[in-house]
DNA sequence: AAACAGGCCTAAA
DNA sequence: TTTAGGCCTGTT
């Protein structure tokens, strides 16, 4: 006789997604936008992380995607966060008249511009500034465990980022205390502006890309790289393209003087993602 | 040990 | 209007 184990807590369901062609985990979570997923496996085939309030963790199968969430809860947060009905391979052969973007789009073809959300996602690129990758995921930890709300993670106790009311409130000291240094003014000047209405996403969206970009740049350490992060990744303003040191780098070996976002299109932003994580794993070395 | 890391602010011309 | 320092902290 076999004991059959009877734990119910935190049933998950399990849902299994066709693919999207143009869909690889390590591509999107680690190409630079996002910094609260991380892979569960070796192989980098699934990944858990927590974004717009809740915990998820997926796999990505040959052709076909398991997400533990419901039908429902994928059709309401993640379809959009993942920019499902976006065609990317559409997008990408837009690119392929450029020779070296076409490279970097066959070398990381499974990219995706994610939908974040627009508060964290101004924070966490207010905290890139003078920073690097491993240090903006562990100073968005640390905020996360002291001002989110815990969540059940599947066993684990996981953090939300923390409302910008909740941040509004704190002292510079209180998150000068996160080792955030000087960056711990600009997010007290961003969660005020947002926590009272001053600066209202809701505006943002309805704004030109240029307006939404000295709209945000009202706030205190938010300059063009960290707006238009913002709203490349987080508004879906896929014309936004963030010149940052490795894309001027880019600019500067590949392309003629005085190119800019105009060379690459609508979806100049998009490119920039390519370009950007290609240079950042090395191919784009000419040493090579 | 000094420089640098996915910038931005401020002060000075 | 443009340019040079300085900035918290951690890593190399």
């Amino acid at each position: 006789m076999k004991i059959i184990p009877t734990s119910h807590t935190a049933e998950t369901t399990l849902l299994t997604l066709p693919c999207p062609v143009c869909f690889s985990l390590s591509d999107i979570f680690d190409c630079g936008q996002c910094f609260r997923f991380y892979p569960l496996n070796k192989e980098k085939t699934k990944y858990a992380g927590v974004a717009c309030g809740r915990y998820l963790e997926l796999e990505k199968r040959k052709n076909s995607l398991l997400l533990r969430t419901t039908q429902q809860e994928f059709d309401t947060v993640w379809r959009d966060y993942f920019d499902w009905d976006f065609d990317y391979q559409v997008c990408q052969e837009q690119f392929f008249f450029d020779p070296h973007l076409k490279d970097a789009v066959l070398s990381f073809p499974g990219i995706r511009i994610l939908h974040q959300e627009h508060w964290e996602t101004l924070c966490t690129f207010i905290l890139s500034q003078n920073n690097n990758i491993p240090r903006i995921r562990s100073l968005l930890e640390s905020i996360c465990r002291t001002y989110g709300d815990p969540l059940e993670g599947n066993g684990r106790t996981v953090y939300s980022f923390p409302s910008a009311q909740r941040i509004a409130c704190l002292s510079q000291q209180e998150l000068y205390a996160l080792k955030t240094g000087f960056r711990a003014k600009y997010l007290i000047d961003a969660a005020q502006r947002v926590a009272c209405g001053d600066i209202d996403f809701q505006q943002i969206e309805g704004m030109s890309t240029e307006k939404a970009i000295s709209e945000l740049r009202r706030i205190k350490g938010v300059g063009l790289k960290v707006a238009s992060c913002v709203l490349l990744f987080s508004f879906r303003k896929y014309d936004c393209f963030p010149i940052d040191v490795w894309m001027k780098r880019i600019l500067n070996s590949y392309y003629p003087p005085g190119t800019d976002a105009s060379y690459f299109g609508p979806y100049a932003g998009i490119a920039q993602q390519y370009l950007f994580h290609y240079e950042r794993n090395n191919h784009g070395n000419m040493s090579l």
